[in-house]
DNA sequence: TGATTTAATTTGAAATTCAAAAAAAATAAT
DNA sequence: ATTATTTTTTTTGAATTTCAAATTAAATCA
C-alpha cells in the first residue's frame, strides 16, 4: 500500500486544454482568443480549435461589439468570448441551524433568484434533511418561475467534516447520524448532480470565482460566524487536508492553558474571539447585572465603556496573533476576511491587521495583503453554487470528449 | 498582471509521462513495468515505450533476478526496473556557519563520499563563498578519487530566504550582501547545473526522496538546530509560500507578549525551545553561578534536578502547542521530526507528542502520525543532493524530448 | 506436452497540440 | 479609392503522445 499514492492522481487532475481555456474565460469574465493563448501558453491554433468546439456545444459565446469602434488600433479587432449564462442553471444551498439559504445562478454566476427557508429544528435525520433541502430549492424555483428540472447542478454546504470527493459526511451538526453517504441519499431526491463540501471551503471557492480571490492562485479566507473558519486555496485548488475537516483555525491555540472553548479544550482562538466568548466575559465582569447581547456590547465599546473596550481589545489582539501564525506557517499572497456580520468590525479593524503585520517575520518582501470582504448572508450559498459551477463545467467538458465527433 | 497567473504554469508543471515513470521508479526503488502502469494509470503499452527509451539512454536498467525463482506464481515473471546509479553523480552541499558539508551521491542516492570542511568565518562575500564551496567539493572529490568534472548536478542549501526557481538569494546569514543572484555567481565556478534552496525545504526533499516521507504525498518536516525550521510537502511538491522564505514555524507565536526572541519579537516558539532560550533560563535561575551548556542541562534534568526539568517541561509544552497549531491549520498525514542532535530528545518525547494530540481538534479520523527521524549531520547535505537529483532527472528527461528521435 | 496464467510488446488508430502559412478585418498612407 | 500595414483568427499538415486490442513471451500446473 502507499505505493500507488505517489502519482496516481496527478494525471486525472491535470487540466485538459479545454478546461484550461474554460477556466481562463471564467476568470477573466470576457477575453479574446489571443489573450487566452498568452494566458494559458496554449497556441492560438489550439485556442481557435477549442473555443470553436465550446461555442459549438453552447458553453461559451462571442460577444458582439455593441460599440462599433473601440480604442483606435490597427489590425483585425479581437473578439471577446464569454461564458454563456444560459448554458446551465446552478443551485447553491447552505444549510445552517435556523435556516436554509438557496441561490440559483446562471452559468456565468449571475443571480437568478435567492430564497431563505426557516428551519424548525437544526439537527435532523438524513432523509428529512434531504426533503427539506428539496423543499427549499422548490420554493426558490417557484419564486423565479422556473422548473426544478432545469437545474443542472447543485452545491450543498454545511458545517462539519466531510469528504467532498465522495460526497460523504463524517459528521455534521445538521445531521443526527455520523458517517452518512449523504450524496447517495440526496441523489435520490435531486434531479441533477450534487456536490457537497464544508462551508469554509465553499466560501473560499466563492472568493476564488466571484470575489476578491479572483485571479489569485494562493490565498486564505477567514470567516467568523459563531465559530472561526478558514479556507485555503493553494495553486488554484482548495487545500482540504487529509482528514477533510478543513483548517480548524478557530481551534488553534493562542494561550497555554487558556480560556475554555466550547470544544472542551483550552486556549483556542475561538474561546477569545467567538461571540459566546465575548459575552461570557462581559457577563462575568458585569457582576451578574443582566445579560447583554453582542450589539449592546459593541455599542458600549463605541460609547467609550472601558470594560467593553478592553474585552474587544484582547479579542483583537488574540485574533492578530492567530492570523500572524497562519502567515508565518503559510505565507499566503492574500488574506481575505470574509464576513456577513458587521458586528465583527472590531476584528477586521486596521489596528488588528497592523498588529498582525508586526508579528509576522520581517523580511524584504511585503507582508501579505489583507482584504475585508463584507458579503451578505448569501455568501455561503453562493459558495456552494460556485463549487457546483466548477464541477458542472468540468463534467460538461469531460462529456464533450466522450461523445460524438 | 494577475491575469496570466491563474493557469499559465500548470502546463509547465504537469509531469510528462516520462517524468511520472521516472519518479515512480525512484520512489519505489525497484518496480516492474506492470506496477508502474497501475501506479501511474498509464497504459502498459506506454510504459513499455517509455521505459525502453529510458533504458536506451541509460537512466534506468532492468534488474536481473539473482534468485532464479521468487514466490511461486504462474505467468510470465515480472522484471523489475531501477534507477541506474552510475547514470549521474550528484553533489549536495550545506553551508552553515562553522562548516561546509558535502556529499556526493550516485543517481540512485547511494553515498559515494562525504566530507566536512571547517569555516573560519560564517559570513563572507559572494565570491569567497563560491570559491569556498568549490574547494569543499574539490576536497570531497579528491577523497573519493573522482574528477569534479564528472558531477552532473549540485544542490546547495543554506539558511535564509531565497527563490529556488531563480537561484536567487534575498538574504542569507552566510552572505554579507543582500539580493544576490547567487546561482549566476556560483555557475561561473561550477562545471555543472546548480540548484539552490532554503535548508528547511531541502530536508523536506530528503525525507521525501530518501527518508520517512517516501511515498507520502503530503507531510510536514520539523527540524530543530539553532532555530526551529519547517518544510512542507503538499501533493508531492515542496510548498514554498509566496515570499520564498519557507515556513517560519520557529516564529509562530505561542504566547502573547511572551519571551524575547532573537528576531526581536516576543512570544515566538523559538524563544521557548531554542537552545539559547533554554540556556538563558538556566543561567538566570542558576543565580549567575557559572554558565552551563546544554549537555549539562540535559544531564541535570535526567538526574532529577527540578529546576532543569521544569525548563524542559515548559519547552516541551510550548513545542506541543506549536505542533498542534500546525496540525489544526494543515492537517497533514504525517509529521516528521527530523534532527541531528540527540540533545533535543526532550522535544521529541512521547509525552510531547501525546500532548500535541490532545490539543488537536478531535474527530473520528486518526490524528496525524508522528515519526522521529534521527539522521546524522549529513541530513542537510543529503537534502541538497536530493533536490539536485530531482532536478537533474527532470533536465535529462527534457533533453530527451528535445534531441533526436 | 499442452493448458493456463501473467507480463511485456507490437501495431494501428485516435487525440492533442503546434508551427507555418493563409485568410480576415481593421487602420494608415498614398 | 487603392494599397500597405498591422493584428487577430483560421486552416493545414505534421509531430507527439497515448491507448485499446492483439500478439508474443515466459513462467507454472496438470
Amino acid at each position: 500500500m502507499g505505493k500507488s499514492s505517489r502519482l496516481s492522481h496527478s494525471d486525472v487532475q491535470r487540466e485538459s486544454g479545454k478546461q484550461q481555456v474554460m477556466d481562463t474565460i471564467r476568470a477573466a469574465g470576457s477575453i479574446a482568443r489571443i489573450d487566452i493563448s498568452t494566458a494559458t501558453r496554449v497556441s492560438p491554433a489550439t485556442v481557435t480549435a477549442i473555443t470553436a468546439e465550446l461555442i459549438d456545444v453552447g458553453l461559451i459565446s462571442e460577444i458582439v461589439p455593441d460599440t462599433p469602434r473601440q480604442d483606435a488600433k490597427r489590425g483585425r479587432p479581437r473578439v471577446a468570448l464569454k461564458i454563456r449564462g444560459d448554458a446551465h442553471r446552478i443551485a447553491g444551498i447552505k444549510v445552517s441551524h435556523r435556516v436554509i439559504s438557496v441561490v440559483v445562478l446562471d452559468f456565468e454566476g449571475n443571480n437568478i433568484v435567492d430564497h431563505e427557508m426557516p428551519l424548525t429544528q437544526g439537527r435532523m435525520p438524513v432523509d428529512d434533511l434531504c426533503k427539506t433541502i428539496m423543499t427549499a430549492l422548490g420554493q426558490a424555483c417557484d419564486k423565479a418561475g422556473i422548473d426544478v428540472g432545469t437545474i443542472s447542478g447543485m452545491g450543498v454546504g454545511m458545517a462539519g467534516m466531510m469528504d467532498a470527493k465522495r460526497n460523504f459526511v463524517y459528521w455534521s451538526s445538521s445531521l443526527d447520524e455520523r458517517n452518512v453517504d449523504f450524496g447517495a441519499h440526496l441523489s435520490r431526491h435531486a434531479p441533477c448532480p450534487i456536490f457537497i463540501d464544508n462551508d469554509a471551503n465553499l466560501v473560499a471557492k466563492a472568493e476564488h470565482l466571484f470575489g476578491k480571490g479572483r485571479n489569485v492562485s494562493d490565498f486564505v479566507v477567514i470567516t467568523i460566524e459563531h465559530g472561526v473558519g478558514m479556507g485555503i486555496v493553494i495553486d488554484n485548488k482548495i487545500y482540504r487536508g487529509t482528514r477533510g475537516c478543513g483548517a480548524e483555525f478557530g481551534h488553534t491555540k493562542v494561550q497555554l492553558e487558556g480560556a475554555l472553548c466550547q470544544c472542551g479544550q483550552r486556549g483556542c482562538l475561538e474561546a477569545y474571539v467567538g461571540d459566546y466568548a465575548l459575552l461570557r466575559e462581559a457577563n462575568i465582569t458585569n457582576g451578574g447585572a443582566g445579560h447583554r447581547d453582542l450589539g449592546q456590547l459593541v455599542d458600549a465599546a463605541k460609547g467609550g465603556d472601558q470594560m467593553a473596550r478592553s474585552i474587544f481589545d484582547r479579542a483583537g489582539r488574540m485574533f492578530a496573533m492567530g492570523l500572524a501564525n497562519v502567515v508565518n506557517i503559510f505565507d499566503p499572497k492574500l488574506i481575505i476576511l470574509s464576513g456577513a456580520r458587521l458586528s465583527f468590525d472590531y476584528l477586521y479593524s486596521d489596528q488588528v491587521i497592523e498588529e498582525m503585520r508586526r508579528w509576522v517575520v520581517q523580511i524584504d518582501a511585503p507582508p501579505p495583503k489583507v482584504r475585508v470582504h463584507n458579503w451578505g448572508d448569501l455568501m455561503w450559498a453562493k459558495g456552494a453554487a460556485a463549487y457546483a459551477i466548477e464541477e458542472v463545467s468540468a463534467l460538461a467538458i469531460r462529456e464533450l470528449a466522450t461523445s460524438d465527433t
